[in-house]
DNA sequence: TATGGTCTTGACCATTTGATCAAGAATGAA
DNA sequence: TTCATTCTTGATCAAATGGTCAAGACCATA
């Protein structure tokens, strides 16, 4: 009997620079144009690579979606994983909005990826979002829940509240270019973070009363 | 001379009739799969005609892509028209927000159109948005300005405080995917209405101090 | 019902695009 | 250096897709 011509288990140097050049380059390439509405061609140029190279590492369009997708997950979720209910509520918060806007305007198109990809139906990441990603959630729901149970914040829906922090912060991401138009140019990043605060905390947190 | 052959002036009972049964059609088709992922034969399919027939009504792709946008801006702007700065801003914020959180629950196909839209820089609507939009969103942060002058809310950014609320609202529509697949299943539509009211004006409104 | 314009469509075309393949070049372990 | 493996690419394919066209069906009006 023939050996069995088995897949290569350990990856080359080669492999492991080219497969990150190829990330990169898909990254944004999917972020401008969307899955349907970039082309192989597109990535292989971005990437420096002749596309039947590019398909020599990635067998099928998809599959460097899928991988793109799966690589920058881990990365935007990190921020949420912190939430700490032993600590407080407003700073707690408070850092975790400030991250997630510094990741919108500093560094757009992972956001772009996934919006595209969840405002078509999350057809590629439909099992994530119902499973690891609603775990993590409603651990932080319960996190919430606890701060609101303990009285330190006021009574908000947790699960709502999480929507909004994501749908105001990554509006800036998703949304530059109607903002961008509207400002008349990019936002001034530290009073877009006052504001946002100011939105989003300004009803949550009790502030002590002082007197003017 | 031969009389030129004008373009018809008057449009007949077909044409007002199909050109709308396109437009429907469009709307869901490009809603769902952007305009890059849309196919004129799926639209064709959508509205019932033969796709030489559906060209005969719009002669390009993208002229059907740039009739449904126009067609549904200005629908989707209503709301914010009415804001008045003449009455309380509790109520107008409050019903501001319910009904673009209603039109975002309804009918979410407007609202993804536009995020795709918009996603993808804008390309066929920068000049509304840094013509016609600008000019109505820098009245009503007037307005915004003249309730804060007037004491009437908190002081928070006019421009960040309608990005906030369009990116709350409409995350309900662009990402409800991602919501259903969290939620297992639509949100409530009257204690979404009361979360969001929460959050967006929780902060905002001065409420009258009562002992409790 | 005659007629000119409107509407409809099967067949077809050109381009784009995802993917394949065979053959050659580069690489690196022995 | 040897040589099996890995890497690279020009040429090419098949399918999808936006768009055209000529011929005929339909419709409204006189």
């Amino acid at each position: 009997m023939l050996k069995p011509k088995a897949k290569p288990v350990q990856k080359t140097r080669i492999q492991h620079q080219n497969e990150q050049i190829i990330l990169d380059a898909a990254l944004e390439v999917f972020s401008a144009y969307g899955y349907r509405g970039a082309t192989v061609d597109q990535i292989a140029a971005k990437a420096g690579l002749s596309k039947p190279n590019l398909l020599y590492y990635f067998r099928r369009k998809e599959d460097i979606y899928v991988a793109v997708l799966e690589h920058t997950l881990d990365e935007w979720l990190q921020p949420l994983r912190k939430l700490d209910a032993s600590k407080d509520p407003a700073a707690e918060l408070g850092s975790y909005i400030k991250s997630k806007l510094d990741m919108s305007l500093r560094n757009p198109t992972a956001s772009k990826l996934f919006a595209n990809e969840i405002l078509h139906g999350a057809p590629h990441i439909k099992k994530f979002l119902a499973g690891p990603l609603k775990l993590l959630v409603e651990e932080k729901v319960g996190v919430i829940g606890q701060w609101i149970a303990a009285g330190k914040i006021k009574a908000v829906d947790p699960h709502h509240l999480i929507f909004a922090i994501w749908a105001v912060t990554q509006h800036y991401a998703d949304f530059s270019a109607q903002i961008e138009a509207l400002l008349s140019g990019k936002p001034e990043p530290k009073s877009t973070q006052k504001a946002v605060l100011d939105i989003l905390l300004g009803g949550l947190i009790e502030k002590p009363r002082r007197v003017m």
